[in-house]
DNA sequence: GTGAAAGCGCTAACAA
DNA sequence: TTGTTAGCGCTTTCAC
């Protein structure tokens, strides 16, 4: 067992109260006595528990994140921007993998409830009523990152409608009349009717009509985009530019392609989505359309924080594209 | 604020010791109270409080997790089985981005010293002594992943001298006498130095002389294994193989041959290491050498729980060769 | 089978 | 400037 806040005040002949205000900078003790406190601290090595302090202050300095899954590279990056901003704040984070799986969601946010963390961030997955029920009974801060939801929950994002329009739009302006889309997973109104709909709209701009048989579903991963290109490619013969919903069913894409012999960009043009670093490493490296995934996540925690103090303002996110090596010009 | 063990003591009509046994399956009450205060749990919506629990137990069903980056796909495949395996025990996991910076380390271990996490898995870095030292002050279990230390400290990984020794002698079976190494970070003792002695040994068990020529530094990220495959490529102009240390680095050769227009495997064949997503995704496939990182994050937690009975044995992981399209076979 | 009460390590009045 | 003390929500003796 280690020093607890007495061992220090016996030790150092002050009063815990004494010790605790010197922790905490809170006024009332000389800086005589503060020095003496100070250096027992470090001789004993002694260290505050968190777990006392928080039974208290009701406040545990730690963040609660749901994703789909932790290895998934789009979450990981966006994770990775919370873990780095609630580190600069002095918050913890718990990680919680859902699986994309509603009771294992619900497992978990019951646990961060127990261990009463001070929020919540809920990344890229549908939000159930049962999630919103379950936190508003909590009554603990939430945000979704990537995602929205019907209720007055904030949420961070980018335009997706808009980014696929710009998207669809640097290939119509390459040239490109005939493109097809690999969506996301049908009947998703999140990330896929609307990216379709940026999609269309984009088409109807320039008058090119939309057919169906150029858009064909993926679930965003790897292998999805495989099967995607075929089918596409199958339904398509005068195919010469993809746009695709996210750029690991890009490199999915870029896989089947290249094993058929059809070369990127000369025959076929390709576009990603999100610029994450499968958009860098692919051969060749992916034209993407960017969300700013590092920030957005710094930013939720920020947001989350925030509001505490009773704001709740969503926010929109610039979306970019990152111009790299998957799409030709091609004479009008 | 939430209700409390007294609340629904006081509408139970019962003791909260009374709640408390029901709540923690300890015996002492009648089959009848037990019913009516679960019913009342119900009811109210009543759920216990961790931290206030933690205090007493001294524990926390938390574990910490450090590592060098979430967004890296090596360490997040090794976090999933760690979350996985968490859930199954019902611990929850905090993850700590150490940056491979040691003060931000330090940090992180005071930080979950502070939480009182029930224990550490510490991931693919450096252990330095000043974390050891950290450690024991705080008697906190610890495993490590991916990475060893001098002291008693149980760690689970393959044995990556054998491993690449493995990867070497698969290509030189297949007739390449002339294999390039691109190795990890120069200097580093447990990820580099001993692969570079496997990739020496598979040469001399075929009587091939080892160059120095033929190995080149990288750091284990994409960019790196780029410029080495360069390097290598300029100071060799015989190479028919180059044996990667991760498949990162292995996708950084990958592109910049396809950027110099040099066929894989037909000029050129390419062996990884890691068989993390990259290497299904990449372009050929590439065949690597496979860690069970999935499989070793599990056992981490694992190994960590039952440390706190006593057990003290490390873990040694199969490697195995995932066999892809980057290697082909020569006549010899 | 059940309850009263002490106390986990800390903070925050309230006194002095 | 400093100390005393009452909890925070829970578990756990110890009595009954």
């Amino acid at each position: 067992m280690s020093y607890t806040i007495k061992d220090v005040a016996k030790k150092a002949n002050v009063s815990v109260a004494t010790v605790s205000r010197i922790l905490n900078n809170l006024p009332g003790y000389s800086e005589k006595t503060k020095e003496k406190v100070l250096r027992v601290i470090a001789e004993m090595g002694y260290q505050p528990n968190a777990i006392a302090r928080g039974l208290i202050n009701k406040k545990t300095k730690t963040l609660g994140v749901l994703l789909p899954a932790v290895s998934d590279t789009f979450a990981s990056v966006v994770l990775s921007g919370i873990e780095d901003m609630a580190h600069d704040l002095d918050y913890s984070v718990m990680v919680c993998n859902t699986d994309k799986d509603g009771i294992r969601t619900m497992k978990y946010l019951q646990a961060l409830r127990e261990k009463q963390v001070d929020g919540i961030i809920f990344i890229s997955e549908f939000f159930k009523d049962e999630y919103y029920n379950a936190i508003t009974a909590m009554k603990l801060p939430i945000v979704l990152v990537s995602t929205k939801s019907p209720y007055d929950i904030p949420f961070i994002k980018v335009d997706d409608e808009k980014a696929v329009f710009d998207g669809v739009t640097y290939l119509l302006d390459r040239g490109h009349r005939s493109i097809g889309m690999i969506a996301g997973t049908k009947g998703d109104t999140i990330a896929t009717l609307p990216r379709i709909e940026g999609y269309k709209k984009a088409l109807k701009e320039q008058n090119i009509v939309f057919e169906t048989k150029k858009v064909v579903y993926g679930d965003f991963g790897f292998d999805s985009g495989i099967a995607a290109a075929e089918e596409l490619l199958e339904q398509n013969k005068d195919l010469t530019a993809i746009f695709c919903s996210s750029d690991e069913m890009a490199a999915g894409a870029l896989s089947y392609l290249y094993r058929m012999s059809i070369r990127v960009p000369d025959e076929i043009s390709l576009i990603g989505y999100d610029n994450t670093k499968v958009a860098e490493m692919a051969i060749p490296p992916l034209t993407t359309v960017g969300q700013p995934l590092y920030e957005m996540g710094k930013n939720s925690v920020r947001m989350l924080l925030e509001l505490e103090e009773g704001k709740t303002e969503s926010m929109i996110m610039p979306h970019k594209i990152a111009e790299r090596e998957t799409v030709k010009s091609i004479r009008k």
